[in-house]
DNA sequence: CAAAAACATTGACAAATGATAAATAAAATC
DNA sequence: GATTTTATTTATCATTTGTCAATGTTTTTG
């Protein structure tokens, strides 16, 4: 069950096999259906997840119950409330199941344990906390200089998935438009 | 000169002061005025830099002259074109001078050999990527969940400075609209 | 499989934002 | 301090995007 994580390590990092079950056994496997909602907005976010199948959404919902999708980690890529997890403070985002999924969760407690005992731990936190970065930083970039449109067609040719597996309202909801703009924009192509 | 990085360091951290002189004394006072380019699209970004004074933006700038603001730098915050700094590639974005400044600045060279000999250098570097994590999270937030007045709005609440100190054309790049729209926003108030 | 619910598209209209241009105002430079 | 450059405001108009409503299409659920 922890190929794929343990996989995700060795190309990341100079590390013995050893040294990778060390840190991958405080993962635990879990499933998760669609439509569940791992982490609720108001509450502590006390799981780290690594997405081995399917796909999470890290999304807002606001007083008018709009949402909006701050990220969407699929295979291999890992997805949590950091905020909330990092300083075990309340949350002001959802983690939901986009896609029937097989997770590895990390609580809180083993997270924070591991990096105070094990340097590679720390330098796996490090390449998460700059991958993160690397996504953000696009985020934002496309938010200043494109508009709607731009936006759906630097995914189309940056990151298909998204607009592969993403519904319409998923997929508008994470460009920061609606769904009728979004079905405009695909009809205009 | 280095009392507020020194300061910076004991607010974050729990270290000995020889602990915090030896990691900073690997930064060189620099000062730099106004409209000065420190980093230059296309360049490799060898310098991270600590505003004791003044203000720093990072910006880009597309092929029609127009330009737009990731991330502004006051008193006591870092900045770098963090993405070409961390892979030492080249830089997509500048790094210019918005007030005259005295900077505290460490080559990627030193960096990277405190980065492994040093553990509190490397919690250092982690509190470095969470604070920008934070920043880059609001943003993301902002952008999608508030049309241009409320982000306006929420600056005026949240991080005044960006208001009194920035001009209304690096205020409305840093906004993601143009300085037509802000004027028209000011004006409604 | 049928009914219900959720999702997607389209049209009409309103509101927000961008583009361009013109007129002041402010700042930088000599 | 006068001149030049740059920034700001205001107006007009075009475009984009949002809102609301209607309809058709899928998906879910019993």
């Amino acid at each position: 069950m922890t190929e794929s994580l343990e996989h995700f390590f060795t190309n990341k990092f100079t590390c013995t096999t050893d040294e990778i079950s060390e840190v991958v056994k405080h993962f635990k496997y879990v499933e998760a259906s669609k439509g569940e909602v791992l982490i609720e907005d108001g509450n502590v976010c006390r799981y780290l997840y690594f997405v081995i199948k399917g796909c999470l959404k890290a999304n807002f919902i606001d007083a008018n119950g709009q949402e909006t999708i701050r990220y969407v980690a699929f295979e291999n890529q890992l997805i949590s409330s950091i905020h909330s997890f990092i300083n075990q403070t309340s949350s002001n985002e959802y983690i939901t199941v986009v896609e029937p999924s097989k997770l590895l969760a990390i609580s809180y407690t083993d997270f924070k344990l591991e990096l105070s005992k094990s340097s590679l731990f720390k330098d796996f936190y490090i390449k998460m906390l700059e991958i993160t970065y690397l996504n953000n930083h696009w985020r934002i970039e496309t938010f200043l200089r494109l508009d709607a449109k731009q936006r759906y067609d630097y995914l189309l040719k940056n990151d298909k998935r998204l607009v592969q597996r993403l519904s319409n309202k998923n997929l508008s909801h994470f460009l920061g438009i609606t769904q009728e703009s979004l079905s405009r924009i695909k009809a205009k192509k």
